[in-house]
DNA sequence: TTGGAAAGTCAACAAGGCTGACGTAAATTC
DNA sequence: GAATTTACGTCAGCCTTGTTGACTTTCCAA
């Protein structure tokens, strides 16, 4: 059996168990996915907008270019959602006082309430998942998520990590 | 400080800690598919065609119903991508010989070249990943994303990892 | 004052989901 | 043997969400 230098199997790299990992991705982020997208179903809202939603919650006052580099999406593909978001009274848009090409976004009251209602389901999920698996599970499952991501996500996710 | 009865924090359930999970499973799931998007994109292929490509190699002679289930995608959807995969030579359909109504999936040489390149590379960044965090934070890994799925998808996954 | 950045808009297009309806062949049930 | 159900394929049409390209407006800064 193959061993570091530290003395703990390499077994959990075999490509067996990196397949396995490759399909709980797989199947855990449908399950992520699955309660807020069955809350926008029928409100006109699709998954965009709950990301674009989550983001301005989590930093009210962002811009648009900073919602975009979070988000990886084009601006026009942010505009259409932003847009409906706006037209329909949930999000906030103000110019820049210092600079006024900026658009601050905010969550307006009834924006928030959307809001929390998925994110009450998104957690609600998570929770039972993270009690299930105990606190030791959870830090090990955030270190390998937080190996996964590009250089540029990670810096995006440890940003807001620290800033919130 | 919270503990439960076996003595362990709570503090891992804060809300402000499921948010982080939250974050880091948006993160992270971009890293997943960055590999093979990037491989597919100008090959005419997208992400379907390369779940159905993963899971025709994961249970070679799966028919096209059990296909459905798996992917949870409807029937039109998944014919769309097969037809593209078996006209391009990807894979072969082949008709049930105990019951002729099925269409068993396999895929050609040209289709086991291209799920090999892909794979390799999400096996690679999965392989970065899980040596970065270690095997304790490998199980972790594992253990809250199974919780996190629906039951249903937790039977497709389990009888994948038993059956493989 | 002019160049460039930030933001927004319009148009067009593609992937990949969806529903509904329909057809065919094969298996199963009555 | 006839009727029904199952597995699959297909046509048509729709939606969301991503893309590129071209263009305008606004405004900051050199």
């Amino acid at each position: 059996m193959a061993e570091t230098p530290g003395g703990e199997s390499l077994l959990f790299l075999t490509d067996e168990q990196l397949r396995k990992g490759i399909e709980a991705m797989f199947f855990a982020y449908r399950g992520f996915t699955a309660d807020p997208d069955r809350i926008l179903e029928g409100k006109d809202y699709g998954r965009a907008h709950h990301r674009a939603i989550h983001f301005i919650h989590r930093s009210p006052g962002t811009t648009v270019s900073n919602l975009l580099s979070i988000l990886g999406v084009t601006k026009q593909s942010l505009n259409r959602v932003l847009r409906t978001l706006i037209e329909d009274g949930l999000v906030r848009s103000e110019k820049g006082k210092v600079d006024a090409r900026e658009r601050h976004l905010h969550l307006t009251d009834k924006g928030q309430m959307l809001e929390r209602e998925l994110s009450d389901a998104q957690r609600a999920r998570m929770r039972a998942a993270y009690r299930a698996a105990g606190p030791q599970a959870v830090a090990g499952f955030r270190q390998v998520l937080e190996a996964m991501m590009d250089p540029e996500m990670r810096r995006q996710y440890n940003r807001l990590k620290e800033g919130g």
